[in-house]
This record gives structure tokens, sequence and C-alpha cells, in this order.
DNA sequence: AAAAAAC
């Protein structure tokens, strides 16, 4: 409580009271001291009162409600083999997929050393494997809404028995429309229950949500909401819009950055970016929703490992995500929405790390940068960016840099114009062994991968053992990317 | 104006 001096050197997850098997499970995890919204919740939650959390994710949510969760399980925590001693008692809502299955690896995690159960259903995926875990029993449940559903009327699921619900991201959830859902899966609940409700912002139908089914709940507010955490550095770049694409690659490698992640507006932004940035040499893959789950989940993975050094992505990406020492997010476009502003620079400088959160504000993104100073209540560092000439092979004699000398060398300055994209920014890939293909061929050829992701496409088909009986006889580029975007539409809409 | 999520 004491808000002068909060000191976590001292505390320790001994305090809370927790099973030695949860404790151990914590300790290996390379947990030591609880975070704040850790020391506020834990206790809390075992006292078996209803939250109200504001937390920033990267505090340590996550824990902050699986740890005290399973603690209150255990006690029921069965041995049987029997499905009928392992109905679900837990079950945890988040508003994506990758949020789900994330919050499911940590919950099995903390969960390893005791008999309590978890598993995480969600849309994109065969349902069978998901069917028969949830046949054989769990007692935690991670799920993403439309999907739960799914597999209550399929009857694979019964939720008549869970003690505690909680709604993780539930602003996110009421924003992606969730709200009939999340009704039709409250009323499925007992009555009598444990409900845990985080959230980013406590807006006026977030505090209906609460009212509706929250029991005198306790709030917990950690960081102010709408607050970005001081160890992340944030920079906004003045930039033309066509050169986006050559600021991108421009900071990634006057910044040394070993891994970014790459914020666009929309799925084909995402897609047509990552596509120049391979071009440009940069390891690059998209994440959105357009692309099969399998891909996305591919994507990540290669992310985390880092076989990747740009994941370029929708705002699927700006929640939640925990990427550990993500050393920086650019914001290729500015979001529309403020707050996804703060959501998505909250992907870097976590667990205390520094980080750099570097935004291209082109001169219609005037607006969208306005209303984010006007959320984070404070201005924000603007630099003028000048993209430097693409870069020219070596073995050039002359710098493509126009050197407007004589009126005689302009001819192949305008050579280089000819159908040059307004977005003229990946004349020229800077690797000697990319082959100089013609600025046209960028556009009218289909995607080709670069060999890292042909490569791990084909160690993925190879490991799960082609699960996919619908419309496979796409071509790799397909498989790969919703990357070779047709030229025209000339499908059936 | 765009993103996400069940088939």
């Amino acid at each position: 409580m004491s808000d002068t001096a909060v000191t976590p050197s001292t505390a320790t997850f001994d305090q809370f009271g927790l099973a030695p098997d949860i404790l151990k499970a914590v300790k290996e995890s390379g947990y030591t001291t609880p975070t704040p919204i850790q020391a506020q919740a834990i206790p809390v939650v075992l006292a078996g009162r209803d939250v109200m959390g504001a937390a920033q994710t990267g505090t340590g949510k996550t824990a902050s409600f699986s740890l005290p969760i399973i603690q209150r399980l255990l006690p029921q925590a069965s041995t049987s083999a029997s499905p009928a001693r392992h109905p679900v008692r837990a079950l945890i809502l988040t508003p994506t997929r990758e949020l789900a299955d994330q919050v499911a690896a940590n919950v099995q995690s903390y969960a390893k050393h005791t008999a309590l159960r978890s598993a995480v259903v969600f849309g994109g995926v065969d349902m069978n494997p998901q069917s028969e875990q949830l046949r054989r029993g769990v007692e935690i449940l991670i799920a993403t809404p439309g999907r739960l559903l799914d597999h209550v009327q399929q009857k694979t699921a019964n939720l008549g028995q869970v003690q505690i619900l909680v709604l993780d991201e539930a602003d996110r959830m009421l924003d992606m429309g969730f709200l009939p859902d999340l009704q039709r899966i409250l009323n499925l609940l007992p009555k009598e229950r444990q409900t845990l409700l985080f959230s980013a912002t406590f807006s006026g139908e977030i505090k209906k949500l609460a009212a509706t089914y929250l029991r005198s709940p306790q709030t917990i507010e950690v960081a102010r909401s709408n607050s970005t955490a001081t160890n992340v550095t944030q920079i906004v770049f003045e930039v033309a819009e066509g050169d986006k694409t050559g600021a991108v690659v421009q900071l990634i490698r006057e910044r040394s950055l070993k891994q970014v992640i790459v914020f666009c507006n929309s799925k084909i932004g995402a897609s047509r970016l990552a596509r120049s940035l391979e071009r440009d040499g940069v390891v690059a893959t998209a994440i959105h929703g357009d692309r099969t789950q399998n891909e996305r989940m591919q994507a990540l993975d290669a992310f985390k490992r880092g076989e990747i050094e740009a994941l370029v992505a929708t705002d699927v990406a700006a929640r939640g995500l925990d990427i550990a020492e993500l050393p920086a997010v650019i914001n290729f476009d500015l979001p529309f929405n403020a707050e996804d502003y703060v959501h998505r620079i909250g992907r870097t400088g976590r667990a205390g790390a520094s980080g750099d959160a570097l935004s291209l504000c082109s001169p219609n993104e005037r607006k969208q940068l306005a209303d984010i100073e006007k959320l984070i209540k404070r201005p924000l560092d603007v630099q003028r960016l000048t993209v430097d000439a693409p870069v020219r092979h070596h073995h050039e004699e002359r710098a493509p840099r126009r050197e407007r000398s004589g009126d005689g060398r302009d001819e192949r300055g305008s050579r280089r114009r000819t159908g040059a994209p307004s977005s003229g920014s990946f004349e020229r890939p800077h690797h000697h062994h990319h082959r100089a293909q013609p600025v046209d061929d960028f556009f009218l050829k289909p995607y080709e991968p670069s060999p890292a992701s042909v490569r791990k496409v084909e160690e993925a088909a190879a490991a799960s053992a082609a699960p996919q009986k619908s419309g496979s006889k796409q071509p790799l580029a397909a498989l790969l990317g919703g990357f070779g975007m047709p030229r025209k539409s000339t499908s059936s809409s």
C-alpha cells in the first residue's frame, strides 16, 4: 500500500502462501519478485473476490491471475483418469488466438508440477484435437469466444461447473464485437462463481459489463492505463508516405535493430511491406488476419526463435503478445485509434528492459499524431527523417544520387522513373547478391518467398502431416503469404 | 477507415 516506497526487493512469491508445486514452477520460470499487479491481485484472487483490473500487458498480468487460480483449484485437482473428474473449473477468454495460445503456455508452465490439466481452444485450426483434449477433461480452459461456443454447441465443452472466469483484454473483446458471444457464454456459467475482468481502460461499456456480471469487485490499478512505459524511448519521424519503406530499412540498419515488429494499419499493407523488406534484404514475414492460423503461428514462432528480423503486423499483434527482449517497435502507419499506439509500443521495453518505439508520420497522419499526444498527455519527440537515396550497388561507378551537374546525365534518372510506383522507395536492393530486376517486375511477378521462408514452410509441412483438407492445391507462394495478390481482382466477390 | 473473431 505504501505509495512512497514500493520495494519489491524484499517481497517474494513466498508471501502469498502458494503451494510448493506452484512456487517451484514460478522459480523455474525465472521470476523472483512479484510485479506490482501480482502483489496486489494475487491475495485478492486467492480470497475469492471478483476483480476489476487495469493493467498494461507485460506487467505480469497473466501470472497475477493464473497463479492464484491454480492455487484455488489445487485442492480439487484429481489424478484420476476419468474425464468426469476433470470438469472445466476455470475459463479464461481472450480476444485473439495468439493471445489465447500465449496465456495457455503460461498457465501450462505454472501448473506443470500439479495434477491440473489445461487446454486452449481457438478458431482457424482443426477442432478435433481440441475436442479430444476436452473429452479427456481439463480443469483450466483458455479460449477465444467463437470457438468456445462452437465447442459448447458440439457438446464437447461443458461450462456448467466453471468456478472462475477471466475476461482478459475485455475492452478489446468489446471493441471486436464480442459482447453477444460473451453474454451467451456468461449465461452458460454458474451464477455462483468468481469473475476477474482485465481491461486497459475502464470505459462506460466496460463498467456496464462489470456492473452486470461482477459482484462487488475489487478494483486494482497499477499503471495508469493510458500511460506509456518510461523505459521506452519514443520518437516520431516525419517522412513522406512514399519514403516509408526506405525509412523502415534505414532505421533497422542504422540502429542495428536485431528484431523489430513493424505495425501497419491494413492487412494488404502489411503483406506488401513484408515483401518489400525481403527484397531489401531484411528477413521479414507478415502476420495478419488474412493469413491462415498455421501461417500466423509459424510467423510468430519463427520470430520468437530469432529467425526473422522484422515481423510485419496488423493490430492482431498489438495487444498482449510477449516477445522477450524485443528491442524496438516501428509504426509504419500511425494507428487510427490512439489507444492502439499505447498497446503497440507496449510490445517493446517489457520486463523492465529498454526499448525504442519509432513511428513514421506522413503529412496526412498529423491528426493521428495529435490524438496520440493527447491520449498520453505529452508531446512526442518529432524528428525529420531524411531517407537516403536507395542504396546502390558497389560496382556502380556513379552514385545514383542525382548530381545535377550536367543536363546530359539525367537520362538515367528519367529511366529510373519509368514505371516506378508512386511509393518509389524500393528501387534498388542494396545487396550484391540480389539480382537487379526492373521495378516493373516487382509488381507484376508473383511473390517469390525467400529461401528462409521456403525452408520454414517445408519443415512445417513435413512436421505436421498435411492437415490441410480443403483447397490444398495452392502454390507455395499462396501458402506463404497472402502475398501474391492477384493483380486485378477478377474474382467473384 | 481498419482490424479481429466460428463454421
